[in-house]
DNA sequence: GCCGTTTTCGGCCCGACTGTTTTCAGTCG
């Protein structure tokens, strides 16, 4: 998959040519291919290989020339081009916040700036300051941007945003119960990581609102205020997170949220559709010459230009505006459509709630059976069972089953192991439910038929890349051969909801679908706190257009129940 | 550089905030 290194050297090409001065729309035209590319599902290489490139919006024939040329010789002419004379390190700068490519320029021709050293050094004596246009307050931002850059700029996980908004949201709603608050952009949009938080709030007293925002005890700095909106600085661990709030009318409530839940690509797709239809579109509502027609609602919004309403997770200009049009949107699955949760350790093996207080939770979140997955014994360094210690973990789960009242199936989360299973068939005969996980990390080691080699004897395939967001890479598989392997097998792929697994992910689950592949959505919870994790693998699912047809834990008790009985018969 | 039921040329999403200005440019989202 090359998407991201072509999306990235076509974002490069258009800083340097927005450093250069070049064409404000050629510009553009650049960084929408990049966010086409990154954003887009399928392989670039695929689609470059059946000659299909001008087919995506944003590749015209110029850019398919380059596309082509950088696939066929792994260079871009055009980027080395465009790079030329541009200092490296005044591109980086690019990225900090209140540096923009009219100062830059100004810094490099009138103060003779090459390097982030010579930057800094304008920046404290005082001579960018005194060039025409700035000033004291400029170089201040410019200082402060340069700070919280090198603080860290990495995106944080969708399972730390999540919570922390739900804490700003609710001590605001202590103090304007009537006010709507809606978290918007990417965190609407479930994405796995999230850049920066943003809220839209309805009230007739924005100032009020404002200033009860940047005055709330989480805040660690102001970044800016106004009548109508306000942006704060919140730490986050080591980290500090920018946090966005806007206050709109109720009438424009609607487009406030359809606009600042983006994405931007789908966003402009909409605008684009709307101009065609002779209408605008902005945050305050969609307008018919002057004439305001629609506002106050998503649904309205998306109804003044024949669509119907599409759901957050899906809005990344990705084929949905299309269906959309065809009527042919995907039937997601539901947020409370999880009927059991298919992997959670107990504190047999490396999880820290029994198996009575995760039956007790799981009762809670309305789940008809859950499934306890503890390691196996060759997990050694999370307490992996020997098979006398699960004989016993089993038992347990038959006594709590019938104290709690609630279906309890005797899972393993089964190391993978070149010799085999990692325990005897008779053992693996008394469990329920077995899924494989592969937690070694072999450099350079593929791993896809020793998966495969273990799919006669598992219903699951948990976490199947391995990656973990924070920074592992994935080990060697072969997805595909693994997808196609696994629907021909009827093993089920896990959609993790750990926050930092995720895996598989959005783009992946969307890929596996089209093999006909079928997913169990689960939490992987080590303690019983960490259920409602379950959420961010929905949302994932969600952004990977999985339907509930497709999703083997939403099925209720008893179908699923003939499912392991009857759905798993193999050919041999 | 892309794109087309207004166009193969001439458009290209749009508004708030900030700071430096006295009507606006730069940056951001």
């Amino acid at each position: 998959m090359r998407n991201r290194e072509l999306a990235s050297i076509f974002e490069r090409i258009a800083d340097a040519l927005e450093f250069k001065g070049e064409n404000v729309f050629k510009i553009n035209a650049y960084r929408k291919v990049a966010r086409v590319l990154s954003d887009m599902a399928e392989d670039i290489e695929t689609v470059w290989k059946e000659k299909r490139l001008q087919s995506i919006p944003g590749i015209g024939e110029g850019i398919a020339k380059k596309i082509d040329e950088f696939l066929t010789t792994g260079k871009m002419k055009k980027y080395e081009e465009a790079m030329g004379g541009v200092p490296e390190d005044i591109l980086s700068l690019m990225d900090v916040s209140s540096i923009g490519p009219k100062t830059l320029r100004i810094a490099y021709d009138k103060l003779g700036v090459r390097t982030r050293e010579d930057f800094v050094k304008v920046l404290e004596d005082g001579s960018l300051a005194s060039l025409q246009g700035m000033g004291e307050k400029k170089v201040q931002n410019i200082k402060k941007g340069l700070e919280i850059y090198e603080r860290g700029h990495e995106r944080i996980s969708i399972g730390e945003a999540f919570p922390l908004v739900e804490e700003i949201i609710s001590s605001l709603k202590k103090r304007f119960p009537t006010t709507r608050f809606t978290p918007c952009g990417s965190l609407r949009r479930m994405k796995e990581t999230i850049g920066d938080i943003d809220i839209t709030a309805d009230s007739k007293e924005a100032k009020k609102v404002v200033d009860a925002f940047i005055s709330m005890e989480s805040v660690s700095e102001v970044l800016g205020a106004g009548e109508t909106k306000a942006s704060v600085l919140t730490p986050v661990g080591k980290r500090s997170l920018q946090v966005d709030l806007r206050v709109v009318p109720e009438d424009c409530y609607g487009s406030c949220i359809q606009y600042f839940t983006g994405s931007k690509a789908h966003n402009i797709h909409l605008r684009t559709l709307a101009m065609k239809k002779g209408l605008k579109i902005s945050e305050y509502g969609v307008f018919k010459d002057e004439k305001k027609i629609a506002g106050r609602s998503e649904e309205m919004v998306y109804g003044t230009l024949g669509l119907p309403w599409i759901p957050p997770e899906i809005r990344e200009d990705s084929g949905e505006i299309e269906a959309a049009l065809e009527g042919a949107l995907p039937e997601l699955i539901g947020y409370s459509d999880i009927k059991g949760d298919l992997h959670i350790h107990s504190n047999y093996s490396d999880g820290a709630s029994s198996i009575y207080e995760i039956a007790k939770k799981a009762k809670e979140f309305r789940y008809e059976y859950i499934c306890i997955t503890d390691h196996s014994q060759k997990a050694r360094y999370a307490g992996g069972l020997s098979p006398s210690k699960l004989a016993e973990r089993n038992k347990e789960c038959e006594r709590v089953e019938k104290e709690v009242g609630l279906r309890i199936f005797k899972g393993i989360e089964l190391e993978l192991t070149p010799e085999g299973p990692d325990y005897p068939e008779e053992i693996l005969q008394e469990l329920d439910l077995i899924t494989l996980a592969i937690h070694q990390r072999k450099k350079d080691y593929d791993f896809t038929s020793d998966a495969i080699s273990a799919f006669p004897y598992i219903h699951i395939f948990a976490h199947p890349t391995g990656r973990l967001i924070s920074g592992r890479e994935e080990y060697k598989i072969d997805l595909k051969t693994i997808f196609k392997e696994a629907a021909r097998n009827n093993i089920i792929l896990e959609i993790n909801g750990y926050p930092d697994r995720l895996d598989l992910s959005d783009i992946n689950s969307r890929e596996a679908k089209k093999y006909g592949v079928k997913f169990s959505i689960c939490s992987d919870a080590h303690n019983k706190d960490k259920l409602s994790q379950t959420r961010f693998g929905i949302g994932v699912a969600r952004r990977g257009w999985v339907e509930k047809s497709d999703v083997i834990n939403a099925l209720p008790l008893e179908e699923f129940e003939k499912w392991l009985r009857e759905g798993r018969k193999r050919d041999d």
